[in-house]
DNA sequence: TCTAAATATTACTCACCAGTAACTTGCATC
DNA sequence: GATGCAAGTTACTGGTGAGTAATATTTAGA
């Protein structure tokens, strides 16, 4: 965290332009942290900013001071969850290989990510938390990410890697099952993301069934 | 509706005890109906019991006539959806056949069940909506419903109609896969919550990966 | 040193909503 | 027909929480 500084520098306390807006940066980034958090605990709405700022032991209108207003919290918080995601389904749909290995890639990183605080609160906020405008975009870039998830099944059909399914209803059970992860993980129980990720790729690939 | 009558029988304005029991239940039920839909619709927190009676154009404080406050409403709500499950579990468990034929049927009504309103309500409604009391009573009948779901996939494993999986992770992917049509489904779209749990079951049974 | 901006506070306003009190009307039974 | 219960109403209370105004304090920089 800590610049390398010259010799015999005795840090000190006044900070550049630099430090300031960092340091402005980080505050902020505290807010956003503790207000998902709390979020995901006990819900949006009864999530009141007052709770968030004594979490942080600052005021409300500190909070105020960062950001707009309650919605535009929550919209950041989950702005932030969906980039995640859309980076990984890009990131993915560059990669090569056939289309199940690269639908098992992304649903493995998306398991993953589910298990973090932003992308949680994009699974666990409903369009009914936010004005009709924040409702649309965040709509918007969810179709963004399913229609990344269909066009990686379709390419598996496509090249017979995966069987002959319904695109749609795939995507549609596919996120339902990765999505719940979101809302049941607890951090501190016994089990790593990453070995719920593998476990719950793996049925979802090969299903209940008994292979012959 | 309308009992058969006695001949050249005038219907009376007057009501039997019985009648004006059944009609308060009726009214009753009207008021749960009402505000199931407006929970799902728009969230718990979000809807006002003065909203709910409006939409029924009646006064809140009628609504305080058959329920006792507006946890009790949603209680009430989910307790139904609740039983809707349980019921389709026990049926179920006393059914004959192989573990995976007895899941298969399972997961079937249990897909179908979650497009209905008072289950899709069971999905949506968070612990946090409720107060403490409230929300162990909820946890421990959803515990149920899962305990007999991983029953029926032990019974599978052990039977060897199912593959061996962990059985715990199974269930997890299953519920997931299974909750989100109740925050997707539209009734008024074109697909029957039918076709649509047959669809998904199939998927989860068979995974995505092509049969050999 | 003086000024302006940034950071934070206390102390409010305003709206909304759960829940209640007190009253009205109508029905049913004695 | 008197009495009492059931079903509703209007009009309130009280609490909570979003958002703001006015103000104090520090720090950067001229």
């Amino acid at each position: 965290m800590t610049a390398a500084l010259p010799d015999n520098h005795v840090p000190s306390p006044f900070r550049t332009r630099e430090q300031r807006s960092a340091e402005r940066a980080e505050k902020r980034e505290a807010v956003l942290r503790a207000a998902v958090r709390m979020f995901n605990a006990r819900g949006f709405h009864a999530t009141s900013l007052d709770d968030v700022a004594a979490s942080l032991g600052i005021s409300k209108p500190t909070i105020y001071h960062y950001l707009g207003n309650k919605e535009q919290v929550l919209i950041e918080c989950v702005t932030r969850g969906l980039e995640l995601l859309s980076v990984a389904a890009e990131e993915v749909r560059a990669a090569p290989g056939d289309g199940l290995t690269r639908l098992r890639a992304f649903l493995h990183r998306y398991a993953r990510l589910m298990m973090d605080d932003y992308c949680r609160c994009v699974v666990r906020t409903g369009d009914e938390s936010l004005s009709p405008e924040g409702a649309a975009l965040f709509r918007a870039r969810k179709r963004g990410i399913d229609q990344s998830l269909r066009a990686l099944i379709a390419d598996g059909v496509a090249d017979g890697s995966i069987a002959p399914v319904d695109v749609r209803m795939a995507a549609f059970m596919l996120a339902g099952a990765l999505n719940w992860p979101g809302r049941w993980h607890d951090p501190a129980g016994p089990m790593s993301p990453e070995a719920i990720a593998d476990a719950l790729v793996d049925l979802l690939i090969r299903g209940l069934a008994p292979r012959a």
